[in-house]
RNA sequence: GGGGAGUUACGCUAACCUGGCAGACUGCCAGCCUUGGGCGCUGGUAAUAAGGGUUCAAAUCCCUUACUCCCCA
């Protein structure tokens, strides 16, 4: 039969772009909004983001940490408080300039992002160094105006995530936390999302507006660009300062409160679809997927149907008492054909079939979504089975996705072979640490240093100005 | 920031150049059929992005707006 509406049309190998457009959409991750660069998080996603919550707070209140939730609506006198922070992130600001009728004597910022708003409170409510540390989190939305070039997902005027804020009393405990996180969403991002990533600090011209220093994690797309999968900022006493946070310290004596922010977006499931996902559509890592397991019974007669949808319910509660996610697709109205195709579409790890074969058997067909292949499980000890398989696959995908990584990162020693390779992947190279080279590379290549590892050092002549350094940088072209 | 292409039923698309009954596939609804890789049959249902202009007549020509995609900075 010839390509029909339903499945992707699309190569990823060829048209990477309409791939990814068409992946997200007939899939049921996301549909697009009536507003410019807003995407609805369906369903489909949505479940991923809230597999994502469940194991982000699982790490973050065993560490302490409390949600909360701040207004959304930020006064303009405070976002301009830190003026680094303001002019950074000014341009993208969406303003409410009038109530209904009344027109504001104040514009009202909606947040792009909410530490003004929440040092707000944290100046009310930190007095002494009893308050300290003040662990807090919030999961919510944020608008930035994206005017061109908006990609569902992994860039959006409005998307959701979580953003992390911390008061400590020094330095070196707010620099301790930032470093934590760092390391939950190393865990979060290439446990869950099977997605390998480059851990390091941002330049000075890259790091967050206000941010002493940022760290970031940096992941590589097929097509050669990087996505920037999360970031933990030391703020020190930047905002702390103009805002006028101070505390009580043991020894009498009033201090300003050091800060930390971090956050991990849903812009980490557009990586994922475009990580992970084929010709056929996505491609789910068993410790996200909504449905890990889905079951498509196949029958003829109709005696023959309620044999089969029994042993299918019995082999669905099996798993499902296992703490296995399944779904059993009885849906009366589609053929088997119909529901492999959809249920590859939408990246399910595992399809077990379920016929008059396996009635008479008790052995069932695993078919694995990312290999494609088949094996067969006895049903005796088919949970077992499922969980090994389900264990395979999410570290097959990493193992192959961190392969793919290496592949992309070239290490170069001349500016011709930088330029060679930038846009091919990451490219990794000595680096003089100055403003001016960067900006050079920015100019001839429009990439951007995407991080400089933290404990990686190797001495050589910076790439563009020739002088000797021993910092090392990875730079690409990115979303 | 600059340029280009596009928007017809949920979706994919025909008619557009050359203005004159909007056609198919898929979907959806009803009935029959019953399923091992997008089952089949019959009947029905559903669309010209929004606004304005030209014209006897606009999906078609012109303008504005919105949204999508692509290329360059």
């Amino acid at each position: 039969m010839e390509d029909n509406d339903k499945g992707i049309t699309a190569k990823k190998s060829e048209d990477i772009s309409e791939w990814y457009v068409q992946a997200v959409l007939k899939s049921g991750m996301a549909d697009y909004g009536p507003v410019q660069g807003t995407i609805v998080f369906m369903p489909y996603s949505y479940s991923i983001w809230e597999i994502v919550q469940e194991a982000f707070n699982r790490m973050i209140k065993g560490t302490g940490h409390s949600n909360a939730y701040f207004p959304m609506f930020i006064p303009e006198n405070l976002l301009e408080k830190e003026a680094e922070h303001f002019e950074g992130f000014s341009p993208e600001v969406f303003w409410i300039t009038k109530a209904g009728s009344r027109d504001l004597s104040e514009r009202i910022a909606v947040r792009p992002t909410s530490e003004t708003i929440i040092y707000y409170f944290m100046q009310k409510w930190v007095r002494s160094w009893k308050d300290l540390p003040l662990l807090l989190n919030q999961w919510c939305s944020v608008a930035r105006a994206e005017i061109k070039a908006t990609k569902p997902f992994l860039r959006t005027s409005e998307f959701l995530w979580q953003e992390g804020h911390t008061a400590h009393s020094t330095k070196e405990e707010a620099e301790k936390e930032a470093s934590m996180i760092l390391g939950f969403y190393k865990q979060i991002i290439e446990e869950y999302f099977a997605i390998p990533i480059i851990m390091g600090k941002k330049s000075e011209s890259e790091k967050f507006a206000g941010a002493v220093y940022t760290y970031t994690l940096e992941s590589m797309m097929p097509d050669g660009k990087a996505v920037q999968s999360g970031t933990s900022h030391y703020l020190g006493t930047n905002f702390s300062k103009p805002l006028g946070i101070t505390f009580t310290d043991r020894d009498g004596n009033e201090k300003h409160i050091h800060t930390t922010s971090w956050g991990i977006s849903t812009r980490l499931i557009g990586a994922l679809i475009m990580e992970h996902g084929d010709d056929k559509g996505l491609v789910l890592p068993p410790r996200l997927a909504p449905i890990q397991v889905v079951i498509v019974p196949i029958y003829k007669a109709e005696e023959e149907m309620h044999k089969v949808l029994d042993f299918s319910n019995e082999v669905k509660s099996q798993l499902a008492n296992a703490g296995i996610r399944v779904k059993l697709d009885d849906r009366d109205d589609r053929s088997p054909g119909y529901k492999f195709n959809d249920w590859e579409l939408k990246g399910v790890p595992i399809r077990l079939e379920i016929g008059p074969r396996e009635l008479q058997s008790k052995t069932l067909v695993i078919s694995r979504r990312d290999t494609g292949k088949k094996s067969k499980a006895e049903y005796s000890s088919l949970t077992g089975t499922i969980n090994d398989t389900l264990k395979l696959i999410q570290e097959g995908m990493f193992k192959s996705a961190n392969e793919r990584l290496k592949s992309m990162t070239f290490e170069v020693s001349s500016y011709d072979d930088f330029k060679r390779y930038i846009g091919k992947g990451f490219v990794k190279a000595n680096w003089c640490g100055s403003e001016s080279c960067e900006a050079k590379i920015k100019e001839d290549t429009t990439a951007t240093n995407r991080a400089i590892p933290l404990d990686e050092h190797k001495k050589g002549k910076c790439v563009v100005c020739g002088k000797e350094t021993d910092i090392i940088a990875y730079f690409a072209k990115s979303y």
